[in-house]
RNA sequence: GGGCGAUUAGCUCAGUCGGCUAGAGCACUGCCUUCACACGGCAGGGGUCGCUGGUUCGAGUCCAGUAUCGCCCACCA
């Protein structure tokens, strides 16, 4: 902003002013006047770009949200009053199960990808889906269709949040959104997700997965939720193979899962246990199948846990996986991907005889929980059950949005190297972790503890419908097999592509399924599979090649710490991969907001507050106030009352403000480009200097915590210099700023005022945007929040330096005449006779410099000094004139 | 089992390099119709700084141990 254009000197300030209506009329001025509106004729150095978290909009908002966004936005507000040109997109997180679930309840239909796309179809029912027993058949849809009602349903929670955030004074640039599911997006994480496979760093394998027998979906360690769940130890014998073949002595195993005994491959113990080292190599029989597995050693199992000997199965759970693996087990799978028990017998079964084979046809079909009752009941039939099952919690696990325990399942899936196969990748992850900054500081150790105990590669296809399709598809061979092993690519150029409704180049859709022709990959990438690309896809990484290079790597990246293990982890895996660096230089934690239970707040809960009914009582302001309270990483008290105190801070601006342009200005001619509104030379009183070197100070303190991301202290300090400012400041000098002292002495106090109301003003501005911005209207031109952050050095290179101690000591002085005339139940209006202050020579010194100033606030008509010794303590002696003259 | 954080007034929280009698706001008590603000102001009561040791002239602060709460992680048969 221009520095040199006329400034009116008269303020215009209301006779009465108030908060109300403030949100409504600068969000207005500021969306008209573009005030923060990302401008990119500037270099990288002079930009700050921020990765804001795209909410889920099919979820709502609650102040969770509030308190963290708010947070970013104070250190966004800061930098652009520093100078920088801050770019502060918005993105809105569409993509994966939520939405899919919303759109599918909201218009009654389900995704099919195998049907074609139909142009123009119209769902049958608009948000008005009748429920119970009237509730329809959904319509089955294209992906293309699906994907379309998606975009038209979360249009219009856009606009719901944009409001949202724009009544809470977010200065983002609301020309600037993307959605996760937008075109844009999707041509980023096909585009990232080619380059991966190309460098070799995205592969298919045929493996055990974690599975959801729910969604029928496979699901990724970064998924995972441990549930504690009541189950049962099932004592169970195996059997040794006597010498002539027959069965021999029992090996009791404790299982929680005996419905597995069919898909049992080995048993194993401790390698120094010495209960079964002789077993080891030996083969046993299961019970009831027979079937002859093999007695193994590994490190992994447990002395202490059970008898100490277990059963492998595949798969009951992880540890089956690294043993399987390990030991290069057989697969006996019997559970399907619908959580049953097979239908069809498998082999090894029909190997061990009718016996076998009628036990296990009792249980096909069964989900695994029935089928565990069927086979306690077959034990007990044989009497292999060796006691009752004796009861235990134990921790379970569970995907993290499912109901079901997870079952373990092999299937052929996409996966992504993220150095939890590799060290030298996960080094290599675990140094970026080091470059990067962390707000604060200690939350790296959770990135460093996630990185370290990674145990495979991210599993990133999905068995979904909704959400970003592989762009790959697959030959059929002439035999009409899919060939998965020669995935044809699709072309960047055309990018984003749906395999499900597009043909590969140089293939016809005609082909598609047939012999010689092609199948489109069906999965869809995990929702973390596009979200850690929000970097790339802000900035507009190969699409607009000069924003990338001016916005990336960006210089921000706030979030909850909750999810460092799933949405930063991975940001930096894909940055790492595909640009060699960082995505951002700094990453700022926010915590959560605990109701006054101390629980967090969240939908499930029931305990959640809504935002708007929160702005609409205490104003943005205070809202804003009581959020940039909590400290980066610290969880904080939802508390009604901090919104209050933040109010009361917004109405004591305004007509602090108020009553000192009211003073009227000096006239003198001063260099508004930063002290605006003060010419140094006018402030000559030491008071006035002394107030002003306490200023400076604050505004070193101020800057250096923002510059640390410390945005809570900055607050901290300048309310506390505030209302300081206030009560002591304000009334010292009131009767000298109305000429009690004179015309010079008046325009120390009338400059001095100015100045400082002018750094509060800006100090305040990050975090109080609507208050500010108001009072800055009255006396200054532009918006303040275009305004030049204070500088503590320029205050200090006009030399208008003075000794603290004299504010210190004439606070004091006022403090005590105050006191006594509280004590004595008068007036603060009171006249005092006469005070006789007691204190050492040096303070003494500093308090006759503001003495005129402490006269005039106290009503005090005669002063004596008395200088003590320093270690004697100092008292003022407060004489009031006799109550029937204060008549 | 491992890691991280928290524990200071009734409540919510500051307390930076170890340094005077441990601070603020809310709540509470009393007072003041004061010419910017009663959506205000002034003053006051209220704390063995989770516990136990140690280092030090001196510990809320540093060290060791311990308890409780929370979060993250773990191969939970």
């Amino acid at each position: 902003m221009s520095t040199d254009e006329p400034v009116s000197t008269t303020p215009t300030v209301p006779a009465k002013p108030a908060l109300e209506g403030l949100e409504a009329k600068w969000g207005a001025v500021w969306e008209e006047q573009g005030t923060y509106r990302f401008d990119r004729d500037h270099t990288r150095a002079e930009i700050y770009s921020i990765d804001t978290p795209p909410p889920t909009v099919s979820g709502s908002l609650h102040v969770g949200h509030v308190f963290s966004y708010t947070h970013t936005d104070t250190i966004a507000r800061f930098q652009r009053m520093r100078g920088k040109e801050v770019f502060y997109p918005m993105g809105w997180d569409d993509n994966g199960l939520p939405t899919e679930r919303r759109v599918q309840n909201f218009y009654g239909v389900q995704c099919d990808p195998s049907l074609p796309y139909l142009d123009g179809f119209e769902p049958p029912f608009n948000g008005d889906v009748p429920t119970g027993k009237k509730k329809p058949q959904s319509v089955h849809i294209s992906r293309r269709n699906f994907v379309e009602l998606c975009d038209r349903l979360t249009a219009e929670d856009e606009i719901v949040f944009e409001n949202l955030w724009r009544g809470l004074g977010l200065s983002v640039d609301w020309s600037m959104t993307y959605a996760t599911i937008d075109e844009r997006s999707q041509r980023v994480a096909q585009r990232a997700f080619l380059h991966n496979l190309q460098r070799g760093e995205a592969y298919q394998a045929e493996a055990p997965v974690l599975w959801d027998v729910d969604f029928k979906c496979a699901v990724a360690q970064a998924e995972l939720d441990d549930r504690e769940m009541p189950g049962a130890y099932h004592r169970i014998p195996f059997h040794r193979i006597a010498a002539d073949g027959g069965v021999g002595d029992p090996i009791h195993i404790e299982t929680t899962r005996p419905e597995l005994l069919a898909a049992c491959v080995a048993l194993v113990a401790h390698p120094d246990d010495e209960r079964y080292q002789p077993l080891f190599g030996t083969s046993v029989r299961t019970p009831l199948y027979g079937v002859e597995v093999e007695v193994r050693a590994h490190a992994l199992a447990d002395p202490e846990k059970g008898s100490g000997i277990a059963m492998i199965c595949t798969f009951g759970d992880t540890t089956d996986v690294v043993w399987w693996r390990e030991m290069q087990l057989p697969t006996r799978s019997i559970v399907g991907i619908d959580g049953r028990i097979l239908r069809d017998t498998p082999d090894w079964i029909l190997a061990a005889g009718p016996d076998a084979v009628t036990r296990y046809e009792e249980l096909a079909g069964k989900t695994v929980k029935s089928a565990q009752g069927a086979v306690v009941e077959q034990l007990r039939a044989t009497g292999e059950l060796d006691g009752e099952p004796r009861p235990i919690t134990h921790p379970v696990k569970f995907y993290e949005k499912g109901d079901r325990p997870l079952e373990i399942v092999t299937s052929r899936q996409w996966y992504l190297r993220n150095g939890g196969r590799d060290a030298e990748l996960r080094d290599a992850l675990l140094r970026r972790g080091t470059e990067l900054a962390w707000h604060p500081p200690y939350m790296q150790a959770r990135f460093t503890n996630w990185t370290e105990g990674l145990n495979g590669d991210w599993l990133v296809s999905r068995q979904r419908f909704f959400g970003v399709p592989f762009p790959v598809w697959y030959p059929v061979t002439a035999d009409g097999e899919i060939d998965h092993d020669h995935p044809i690519l699709a072309d960047e150029a055309r990018l984003p592509i749906d395999p499900s409704s597009d043909a590969p180049t140089g293939f016809d859709e005609s082909q598609r399924g047939q012999p010689g022709g092609f199948a489109g990959d069906p999965d869809i990438m995990d929702t973390w599979a596009t979200s850690s690309l929000t970097p790339q896809i802000a900035t507009g990484w190969g699409e607009d090649p000069d924003l990338f290079a001016k916005t990336f790597p960006m210089d921000l990246r706030p979030q909850g710490h909750d999810i460092i293990r799933t949405w930063l982890f991975s940001t930096v895996l894909r940055s790492h991969l595909e640009h060699g660096s960082l995505p951002w230089t700094n990453t700022a934690l926010s915590g959560w907001i605990l109701d006054p239970d101390r629980k967090k707040m969240s939908k499930s809960q029931g305990n959640v507050v809504t935002p708007d009914h929160l702005l609409a009582e205490h104003g943005a302001d205070a809202v804003r106030y009581w959020a940039a309270n909590g400290r980066p990483g610290t969880d904080t008290a939802f508390d009604p009352g901090q919104m209050k105190v933040g109010r009361r801070l917004s109405i004591k601006l305004l007509n602090a403000s108020k009553f000192a342009l009211s003073l009227g200005d000096t006239g003198a001619d001063t260099d508004r480009s930063f002290l605006l509104a003060a010419d140094p030379s006018e402030i000559t009183e030491p008071l006035d200097l002394a107030m002003i070197t306490r200023l400076t100070a604050l505004v070193d303190e101020a800057t250096v915590a923002f510059e640390g991301y410390d945005y809570a202290r900055a607050l901290e300090r300048t309310e506390s210099f505030f209302w300081n400012f206030c009560d002591e400041y304000l009334e010292l000098v009131k009767g000298r700023a109305y000429g009690a002292g004179g015309t010079v002495p008046a325009t120390s106090a009338i400059a001095s005022l100015r100045l400082a109301l002018s750094v509060l003003l800006r100090l305040f501005a990050p975090f109080l945007p609507y208050v500010t911005e108001e009072v800055w209207s009255w006396w200054q031109p532009g918006s303040i929040h275009r305004s030049e952050w204070p500088s503590a050095d320029k205050l200090r290179a006009v030399s208008i330096a003075g000794d603290p101690l004299v504010y210190e000591v004439a606070s004091a002085v006022l403090g005590e005449v105050r006191k006594a005339k509280t004590e004595q139940k008068r007036s603060l209006r009171t006249e005092v006779a006469r005070i006789v202050v007691h204190d050492t020579a040096l303070r003494l010194d500093a308090f006759r410099a503001a003495r005129a100033d402490v006269t005039e606030a106290g009503r005090v008509n005669e002063v004596e000094v008395i200088a003590i010794d320093d270690h004697a303590d100092a008292t003022v002696v407060v004489t009031l004139v006799p109550p029937d003259a204060d008549a």
